[in-house]
DNA sequence: CTGAAAGCGCTTACAG
DNA sequence: CTGAAAGCGCTTACAG
């Protein structure tokens, strides 16, 4: 123990004075350690690691000295050597196969917006669920960073070989997905059935009755929730979908070009449709100005998602807002809360979407 | 030296043999340390992290043997204890502040390209240059996470403040930008200017010579490349940009709407217009559409990016590819040369736009 | 060309 | 409530 570490013992001593006094020495050379704060508090490095680790096995008063102590020479742990040490490191990871850049980049903001003001950092991982080392690539990845716990988007946040690995290796994650696919405290749950509810009200209140649907990829879970919803909006109007009028798009802009110029060679032709996602939504609109045709005129369209591309096209999209952001947000403080000893999860983990109205629907024109 | 070390030195060994041994003995239950690779290839660990650190001072025998034991054993050093050692992590930090998702995940997509293969992972950092916290933020991410290095776009990449700060904390970064900014291994260039002589090119060639140019945001030097690389271009035809024909956006799509909305009411009204960008592009398309008119009828429109929404707008972007993905790899590949002894770069760190001809442009009416 | 010792900055397991 | 010892899995600095 040095000279300054026994006078802080023995005097009951002015801790913010002896770490003023080290910043003048050092200067910013040098980062302090856990050690430089050990000496500055006259404790052991023990008992600063108890208060950076929140154990309330520690003394208030020693702690508030440490915590002066620490906010004066601006200490602040290094996450490596805490990692190498609890065998885990401060690194969440996004493991995602959704193509969609705005998606993903929402999903990113809002991950960073549940960590900010913690020691975590994010590191993305896209895959390809499609390839056979998908399960082995993304474990090799989780283990080999020590990953502190993994947030999973649609549609790999579906898949349970996946979480089965995750859990294998004792790996903390939440999956985000249309509907509770695991416990409460793994899951953040965005309710596509009910924004597609709102999308069918829309149409019918609008009057449609001969109303399509182009479906979404399979292989999401979306894609059965917003036909199932929309069907179920639908029936609260006595509607129903006939099956002539249920085309199969993949989520793609290329798939509602494709499917929207099937809409237009249909007998009689609908006079609505809903797309599954925006960017189907907006090949279906190409699709019918490619024919000459005008949206709503000819067919009112309505998407899902509200990306940026539903207020680039003309007419601009009505569509069902999923807020991407705050579900990456809750995602991100679900995975933190879930490792902290707080034991309940706060908050509903769960999301609406609600309709955006724009121009692509209006009432039918016969 | 364990038995099974000692057998290995005495008897000129079977490495493969014993190491197979050892997971016989262990089936995955731990992951191999250093230390296990060591002890089956009898020899010190110091070896062993010459053999990982591809240090040329190991008699080829030796190195031989403990690759194959590395091999058999899928030992992997881990990259955090390698970091705390090393006082530097594994970890590759992309600090961005371009608003437009499709750039980010391109950049992203890149530099995990670039990283594939590598221990290094990719830590991604958005930020607001406009925060008077923005240096300090930035410099504590990188000295907390003490990142091997950093990749930085447009706008940042432009900002000495920020390649200032990190050269003095001696973190390794690239550039991205638009023009040479700094030293040819901290670079990569993108050369707007030339593709946006080619979008010149292409408007006089057919036959324009009243045109138009909106402006990019002012703080990107992106936005002044394309400019003159524009106005080059139609000088190689005898062209100039009257004062009256340049309209300042700052890349967003309201912007575009906008300033397509003052193009309109221009006299004579520009029979072209090059937009610094798709977005801004997309935006004076609608700004036509409202307005009852037709591109490329009305109005030729070409853009800069070639990102998606120029191919989900009707009629579709006329525009400038830039290989986004390309630079990003690049640029983690430079990031990560410049480390390695290898003194000299390799490559040109430079990428070409070339236009892609779309259904907005067309010879004018009259 | 190779190795034994010390250390990176923390935490765990144990003792008091 | 607090601490001394050992350890996480590597590398550096030094010696031979």
């Amino acid at each position: 123990m040095s000279a300054v570490g026994r006078k802080v013992r023995n005097t009951a001593i002015d801790y913010r004075q002896v770490s003023e006094q080290w910043n003048a020495e050092h200067q910013g050379q040098r980062k302090p350690t856990i050690n430089d704060v050990a000496e500055l508090a006259g404790v052991s490095k023990k008992t600063v690691s108890r208060v950076i680790n929140n154990s309330p096995l520690v003394n208030e008063e020693t702690r508030d000295g440490i915590q002066t102590v620490i906010q004066t020479i601006g200490y602040q742990p290094d996450p490596q050597a805490r990692g190498l040490a609890f065998r885990r490191s401060f690194l969440v990871g996004m493991i995602y196969d959704n193509p969609n850049p705005q998606y993903v980049v929402n999903m990113q903001l809002g991950i960073l917006d549940g960590l900010r003001g913690t020691a975590y950092e994010l590191v993305v991982h896209p895959c390809d669920r499609d390839s056979d080392r998908f399960i082995e690539d993304a474990k090799q990845f989780v283990e080999l960073q020590k990953l502190h716990g993994v947030i999973l988007t649609p549609s790999i946040s579906e898949d349970d070989r996946i979480t089965d690995m995750l859990r294998e290796i004792g790996c903390a994650y939440v999956r985000v997905a249309s509907i509770a696919l695991d416990m409460e405290q793994r899951m953040i749950v965005t309710n596509d059935r009910i924004g597609s509810r709102a999308a069918a009200r829309h149409l019918a209140e609008l009057g449609h009755r001969r109303v399509a649907f182009i479906a979404g990829r399979g292989s999401f879970r979306s894609a059965h929730e917003r036909r199932s919803g929309f069907e179920e909006g639908l029936a609260e109007f006595g509607l129903k979908l006939s099956p002539d009028y249920i085309l199969q798009g993949n989520y793609t802009f290329e798939s509602g070009l494709e499917q929207g110029a099937k809409l237009l060679a249909l007998d009689p032709p609908p006079t609505a449709v809903f797309a599954a996602n925006d960017e189907m939504a907006a090949g279906v609109v190409q699709a019918l100005r490619i024919a000459g045709l005008d949206v709503p005129e000819s067919l009112s369209v309505v998407g899902f998602d509200d990306f940026e591309v539903a207020t680039r096209i003309w007419p601009r999209l009505t569509t069902v807002h999923s807020p991407t952001r705050d579900i990456g947000r809750l995602a991100a403080e679900r995975l933190l809360q879930s490792e902290s000893a707080d034991s309940e999860v706060s908050g509903t983990g769960q999301t609406t979407p609600h309709l955006v109205e724009r121009e692509s629907t209006a009432s039918p024109a016969s």
